[in-house]
DNA sequence: CCACATAGGTACTGACCGGTAACACCTATG
DNA sequence: CATAGGTGTTACCGGTCAGTACCTATGTGG
């Protein structure tokens, strides 16, 4: 079966390139213990390979950190196409889904934040090839949001989107010291009441 | 000078007690650059000391982090009774008062966010000993400020404290990646107009 | 004057870290 | 069959880490 000639690779990744699944072992590690609590050895071992394969795809282990922030930040920059294409040319709805799914996903367990803004908790030396990444992510969501609220022809959007956005980052921190019962739920309701006290 | 007989200690601590020294120092360290990029060795040569009268005082780096949180926890907490002898009787006062403090902290150099969140995010391990700390300093945090909201007689107070709460942490956050460059002012606008649309 | 507690200093252990060298292997292509 | 490139394996380097042993002040209280 499989790939026809191809030997049993012994039955956890077969056929993935080692690239690849170095990088998905780098996005579960770093994530769930931090990423000066993961260990380049860690990561090659759980990825089924060997730090020196590591080595040959990524130059450090902060060129690794940065590719896998890049990737969650592609990831996460991904939602909004999705949800224009649900929502095709209603703004506020797109805007009240993308609300609703990260009431979700800090609901959700196993939930630790956002990956980028604990990676910029982490690596504060502001020469870091992480920081460009973080930042320029961060700085595109605002302004994705700003847009949005902008479309929906939503009274004062700079002032509103900065609420919501700022709502969200503060509830993906919290979720980590006081915890993520109801925060969801709460998160909703408070989203939604400062999308209605901007409604025209 | 000084206490008489005492030696001149070299200029710097005079007579402050080695524990006192190395706390000191470990909140600036800490803070700054990251809680696991910092050595217990560089905390004590800072700190005017060295690497055994650190461990005669703190009995792992663990313990020290944690007391170094309650510190910093104490002193955060210390502003409630500031505030209310200053606004005596006005818990709204006493809120905006909060506000406004937590808005020009946060526009002010050198801000990292807020210390315990920012362990919370190095430290995953739930039985890490500083859990308990930022646990605790955060939930007490979060109920002052609902407790000031309800007093205060604005409608919806648990919504309100948390539209509040979750703001600043994430304004908190949201310094470390994009910036802080009109933060402040933004964030008390933000806050003022919550606390506005929940006036009865 | 002696005993004791507190502090500084040095040197060490054992573990782990990021990163590299050298070599064996396996498979795809010619 | 030959060759080349990607992969696996082992061993190693220099550095740093948390934590400890041991010894020497120094000063205080009896």
């Amino acid at each position: 079966m499989a790939t026809a000639t191809k030997t049993i690779t012994d039955g956890k990744h077969e056929g993935i390139p080692p690239r690849e699944r170095i990088l998905a072992t780098a996005v579960e590690l770093f994530y769930r213990h931090g990423i000066r609590a993961v260990g380049v050895d860690s990561i090659a071992e759980a990825a089924g390979t060997n730090k020196m394969t590591l080595y040959r795809h990524f130059t450090s282990k902060d060129e690794l950190v940065a590719e896998y922030l890049r990737r969650l930040a592609d990831k996460a920059t991904s939602v909004w196409g999705r949800l224009a294409s649900q929502y095709p040319g209603d703004a506020r709805a797109q805007l009240r889904g993308w609300l609703h799914e990260m009431a979700a996903h800090v609901e959700s367990g196993k939930e630790r934040g956002c990956a980028l803004a604990n990676a910029a908790v982490e690596l504060p030396e502001k020469d870091h090839p992480a920081r460009r990444v973080i930042e320029a992510f961060k700085t595109a969501q605002r302004r994705r949001i700003i847009e949005l609220c902008s479309t929906a022809e939503l009274t004062d959007p700079e002032m509103l989107a900065d609420e919501l956005f700022l709502l969200l980052e503060g509830a993906r921190v919290t979720a980590q010291s006081i915890g993520r019962a109801g925060l969801g739920d709460r998160l909703v309701r408070m989203g939604e009441a400062m999308i209605a006290a901007h409604d025209k």
